[in-house]
RNA sequence: GGGGAGAUUCCCGAGUGGUCAAAGGGGGCAGACUGUAAAUCUGUUGGCUUUCGCCUUCGAAGGUUCAAAUCCUUCUCUCCCCA
């Protein structure tokens, strides 16, 4: 098997490929071009977007050019694929906005040199569509008995789906004609979700310009106890620092299951398949080492070494205590007011801790709130400046959320 | 266009005039046990005050009533059947 799809495959990308030997021997003969699809539909990318881009960087190593295509136009629509419900329709301002952003997010993670990666828009041939000819020239290779019978389809059959929705195929499909045509682009690459979109988009080029292109598709990532990976209470594990901050997304991955470590190593790292293999039969405590390891490392690459040590200072501060207090989520407060006092509960409130009082209320009643490592007993309990230890407090609201609390002049 | 069903608190889903902040499950949170894991058990789960209590919520807007998530009117959206 070509070596680039067997790296793919031992580092568990591989779900399904539409003809897994053609593809190899098409890679083992010289450098495919291939693409990836992202709509941008929200304002940042999160981790879960990033399986196949971490897969193009495997490709891209071994002499592949990958594409990066922003759906910009596709956006317009949205992708009834893997959802239970109609998308709300975004503002075409908006669609250009989030383009700018996963643009900027994806070049710090991919580096796109114009050479062995770069960037397409499907805006710039979906935008101005004529729909006439669209239908004469592509909608005509479409059976709509045939789509139906696609699993993205059947699950909507109960819940609805419009039309807009249900043309978004024809729209993937044509994006891969037009970057076959334009680059010569021979393989799509995606979620498991896509695999309806990719073979429609197969198909399609066949028919039209009667060449042969390749699908392969990688699993949707879910954590050990089904869920899917990258979701947590807060939402999704976005790449922006602003939305999630480095410090949560090192801790999303310092806290997976057991179970998870050695998979997400060999998928969210670049680290030797050997040595995440070591890493992830580590035993008992020793795991977490591995764990650790994991999370310094994907910090490492979405948001940079420095990041990602600063992360790990804070982690260590706030578990072990022998890291950098300093690191960990810091909120000021006005040193007027910690003089006059403040209520823990307010405290716990204004520290993004809980979001109301009374969760704080309920967080103090369970035992779960502390104060400088001093459980907090009474809910009207005060504090005041005194309580700042080398010019902090810390705050605990259970085992896992820290916040530490410094005062700052007016 | 005609007919039918439906929209409930984060999700699913009960509730059909007061006893409803609203059953049950899921999820979340907290505690115990641990390794910042999993599993398990317990508690908790609108907001403000915590003493009574007050406020907001059951697709939207009106109305009936001492009193509505529950009744009436209009509207919006979804699903199904017929054309």
């Amino acid at each position: 098997m070509n070596r680039a799809l067997e790296v793919l495959q031992e580092r568990g990308f591989v779900q399904q490929c539409t003809d897994f030997e053609g593809l190899s021997r098409l890679m083992d003969e010289g450098p495919v071009t291939f693409y990836i699809g992202v709509d941008p539909t929200g304002p940042s990318l999160h981790i879960g977007h990033m399986v196949p881009f971490f897969a193009l960087r495997h490709l891209r190593d071994a002499g592949h050019v990958g594409i990066a295509l922003l759906g910009g136009g596709t956006a317009r629509i949205g992708d009834p694929s893997g959802k239970t419900e109609m998308r709300k329709l975004i503002s075409y301002e908006e669609i250009d906005e989030n383009t700018r952003r996963f643009i900027k997010q994806l070049d710090r993670f991919v580096g796109f040199d114009g050479v062995h990666a770069f960037t397409a828009n499907n805006k710039d041939w979906l935008a101005d569509l004529n729909y006439i000819e669209f239908l004469r020239e592509i909608g005509r290779h479409f059976s709509v008995n045939r789509m139906l019978s696609f699993e993205a389809y059947k699950q909507r059959m109960e819940a609805g789906l419009s039309f807009i929705e249900f043309n978004y195929q024809l729209l993937q499909s044509y994006d891969f004609l037009q970057l076959y045509r334009r680059h010569n682009c021979r393989l799509q690459i995606g979620g498991d979700d896509q695999w309806g979109n990719i073979v429609a988009g197969i198909e399609l080029i066949r028919r039209v310009e009667g060449a042969e292109c390749y699908g392969l598709t990688f699993p949707l990532v879910t954590t050990s106890d089904g869920k899917k990976m990258g979701k947590t209470e807060k939402g999704a594990l976005f790449l922006d620092p602003n939305m999630t901050s480095p410090y949560d997304f090192f801790q999303y991955f310092r806290d997976v299951s057991d179970s998870d470590v050695e998979r997400f190593l060999l998928m969210f790292t670049f680290l030797p398949s050997e040595e995440c293999r070591r890493l992830g039969s580590l035993k008992d405590a020793e795991l977490n080492q591995a764990k650790e390891r994991l999370a310094w490392e994907v910090t490492a690459l979405i948001h940079g070494k420095e990041e990602a040590d600063k992360a790990l200072a804070a982690a260590r501060a706030a578990f072990r205590g022998d890291g950098d207090a300093a690191q960990l989520p810091t909120i000021a407060i006005k040193r007027a007011r910690l003089e006059a006092g403040i209520g823990v509960l307010d405290l716990f409130v204004e520290a993004g801790l809980v979001p109301s009082k009374n969760e704080a209320r309920r967080l103090v009643q369970q035992g779960g709130a502390s104060v400088n490592g001093q459980k907090v007993e009474n809910e009207k309990q005060v504090f005041t400046i005194a309580a700042l230890q080398d010019g902090a407090m810390m705050l605990r609201a259970g085992k896992k959320r820290v916040a530490r609390v410094i005062s700052k002049d007016n």
